[in-house]
DNA sequence: AACCCCCGCAACCGCGCCGTT
DNA sequence: CAACGGCGCGGTTGCGGGGGT
């Protein structure tokens, strides 16, 4: 029982559009715009394509302002920074980079940034990375929360499908910016799942086949960019921060009348240890209680 | 010159979420 | 409140071009 297909695979042309194909579209959507309807635009618009193939199209080649070519320094930065924090949440990045598409940015990352950025990780990072039983100490009642900041400008990441599901506020600190999101449950968190690992005894993962999966993937990026000098991932330690942070955590939280599990289960020494190795990036206060740091990173 | 392999990118696909009925 | 249709996202695929042998 499988989902209907979203248009008549056997009347529909599939493969590279021609530039006949483009500038139909093109028209069409300069004149009329996409009328909130993609299914029904390929008929309107004299193309035997499917709506998903035309609004990719569009969204991916033909609209205007997109940019190709070269990725600058500081768009690298910018990938390396949110990936760390967000991973692969390609749309949230590209909203960061003007001109710049999802589409892109993702096979930029997967076919050459990441190949730059992991000649740089010693051996040791992917070999020392604790792969434990990734038994999630969350549970689907909590709303995961990340919260960093970085030396960007400030940016806003968008609500993300609906405010319940997603509350982002953006704070301004001194020269750093503070971002909180809270993220539905039910995407990849890399944050979260990466500090789940951490706590457990056990040996077998379900998740994964492979030796050096998605996560280890992103944590060892995590551990790449705290030991470079690329981004600064550290927390202020003004205490004040610190507060509104929580703060604002909690307010999301309350918003959402979620409830954060009382217990987390992993080894917070272990995790403050970690972080706050080598050159302190993304380090945490020691005088933050192990309930504070509960509620930073959840 | 011919063949093979690798890489990059455009496009496809499946799934989850949301709004509407 | 459930079913349905459409949209958007992230992962994957496959084609074409370029470099190496």
């Amino acid at each position: 029982m499988g989902r209907a297909p979203c248009c008549d695979k056997a009347n529909v042309k599939k493969g590279p559009w021609s530039p006949e194909e483009d500038s139909k579209l093109k028209e069409y959507i300069e004149k009329n715009g996409t009328g909130g309807n993609w299914i029904s635009l390929p008929q309107k618009a004299g193309l035997r394509r499917c709506g998903k193939s035309c609004r990719l199209r569009w969204l991916n080649y033909l609209r205007p302002n997109i940019k190709h070519g070269e990725f600058s320094d500081e768009e690298d930065r910018i990938i390396c920074t949110l990936y760390a924090n967000i991973g692969s949440r390609w749309s949230i990045i590209a909203a960061q980079l003007p001109g710049r598409t999802d589409n892109d940015i993702k096979n930029y990352w997967n076919t050459k940034l990441k190949k730059k950025l992991m000649s740089f990780l010693p051996q040791s990072h992917t070999t020392l990375l604790p792969y434990q039983n990734p038994t999630p100490y969350y549970n689907q009642f909590s709303q995961p929360n990340t919260s960093f900041t970085t030396n960007l400008e400030p940016i806003s990441l968008p609500f993300y499908h609906n405010q319940e599901s997603l509350l982002s506020g953006v704070s301004t600190s001194t020269s750093n910016v503070t971002v909180t999101s809270m993220q539905y449950h039910h995407h990849h968190h890399p944050m979260r799942e990466s500090l789940a690992m951490f706590g457990s005894e056990g040996s077998c993962c379900s998740s994964s086949e492979g030796s050096f999966g998605k996560q280890e993937e992103i944590m060892g990026f995590q551990n790449l960019m705290q030991n470079s000098n690329m981004i600064n991932l550290s927390h202020g330690s003004d205490v004040n921060q610190w507060e509104t942070e929580t703060e604002k955590v909690n307010l999301c939280f309350s918003q959402n009348q979620k409830q954060i599990p009382s217990s987390l289960g992993y080894d917070l020494e272990y995790i403050k240890q970690l972080i706050s190795s080598d050159n302190g990036y993304l380090s945490i206060d020691e005088n933050k209680t192990e309930e504070k740091s509960m509620y930073y990173y959840y």
